[in-house]
DNA sequence: CAGGTTCTGTACAGATCCATCCAATACTCG
DNA sequence: CGAGTATTGGATGGATCTGTACAGAACCTG
């Protein structure tokens, strides 16, 4: 074998999905990728083939990162149903305001900017989506489930309808945050949408 | 006086709006422009200027031709308070189905879509898309009031946050739309959301 | 009908975009 | 230490993008 390289491909990808995250995909070039990784053209299209399968890999990412601390807490069995949707609620709230653009306003979650900026164009980014919705609304039922069981979780209505719910208002408070919201009416939000919850 | 317009600038603006809707801003060129509309490029910047302003000109009336029928429903003084928000909700699910492209998906909300794709980046688009908010927030806050003294609205939480609610809620259904959420399940959220307004 | 003005289609300019090519470099392995 | 290979930076290509320039057609007014 020959000459390593000089750069790590993870932390070159965590820049770029950082790019694409801020800015979206159309409005992020090539140079902006070269700029965010450091890497030159060379470097970013040895490895990574094009800026669409950057785009792809980053999207991945992003929702392998995200995924992980959300399923420990929805399966978390020492908090009841209502307390694991309290906590994701939290924690939503905590990374809108964690990861910020440099000029302070909120980036949103790429998930949902990716479905609304590009979902209908890119199928291959739509099944991406897809199918972490598919996981997240699973995650979300069992704690549900579990809720209906502990009595902390209404049984008005079936654990489907209620993580759709949930599911939806984690996308408007996303929405919310990127259109000025403050923490305070993030959690304002997150509190009466608890409400419905409720036995 | 001289040579009259053969096209009316309100048609085209319509168009313009669809394609900015359905795309995007960044991914709508002003080639597309030309073709939604019917229009040669001359036209279209002897009217409209750049398609910057254009934009700006179609999210408006876009704003312009959305809020007029939801004043309309949060001021009905005939309906009880948690009448109209249901009432909001129905209209904003009829709405994300009576809109689609050419695929048959849904194309959101062009307000959120502009939140998502391009607040951050674009201030006039962002000024536009605040007075919209606060606007709506003023409606759903008497809509709220209302029902809080007709005993349909809880009294738990004043009418400010629940405003809020109800926008953020707006905002998760239309994201959910986008990725691929059918007609019951709109209607499902909706549904579930009413429960944390109900005394 | 003629004069003046506006509209419209085409061509073009300059910038930018994504992607590739190639030579020079830097490293590993025999 | 030398041969071979992968990486790297910079130059380059071709396409597309926004916006402008210009000439001729279309129309109103007197």
């Amino acid at each position: 074998m020959a000459r390593p390289r000089t750069f790590d491909e993870e932390r070159a990808l965590d820049a770029a999905m950082r790019a694409f995250w801020a800015n979206g995909y159309e409005a992020t070039s090539t140079q902006d990728l070269c700029e965010a990784t450091g890497l030159g053209r060379s470097s970013i299209y040895n490895t990574f083939t094009s800026k669409h399968d950057l785009f792809r890999r980053a999207l991945a990412r992003y929702i392998e990162l995200m995924s992980a601390p959300q399923a420990e807490i929805l399966e978390d069995a020492e908090r009841s149903g209502l307390e694991r949707i309290r906590a994701l609620f939290a924690r939503t709230v905590d990374t809108e305001f964690d990861h910020r653009g440099d000029d302070g306003s909120s980036i949103g979650c790429l998930t949902v900017n990716t479905v609304v900026e590009l979902a209908r164009r890119d199928p291959e980014a739509a099944a991406l989506v897809e199918g972490d919705l598919d996981l997240r609304l699973g995650l979300l039922r069992v704690a549900l489930e579990a809720g209906r069981r502990d009595g902390t979780i209404t049984t008005r209505r079936d654990a489907d309808t209620l993580a759709r719910f949930v599911n939806a208002t984690i996308g408007g408070m996303r929405v919310s945050a990127q259109a000025g919201a403050d923490r305070a009416v993030l959690e304002s939000i997150a509190d009466t949408a608890l409400d419905a919850l409720r036995p």
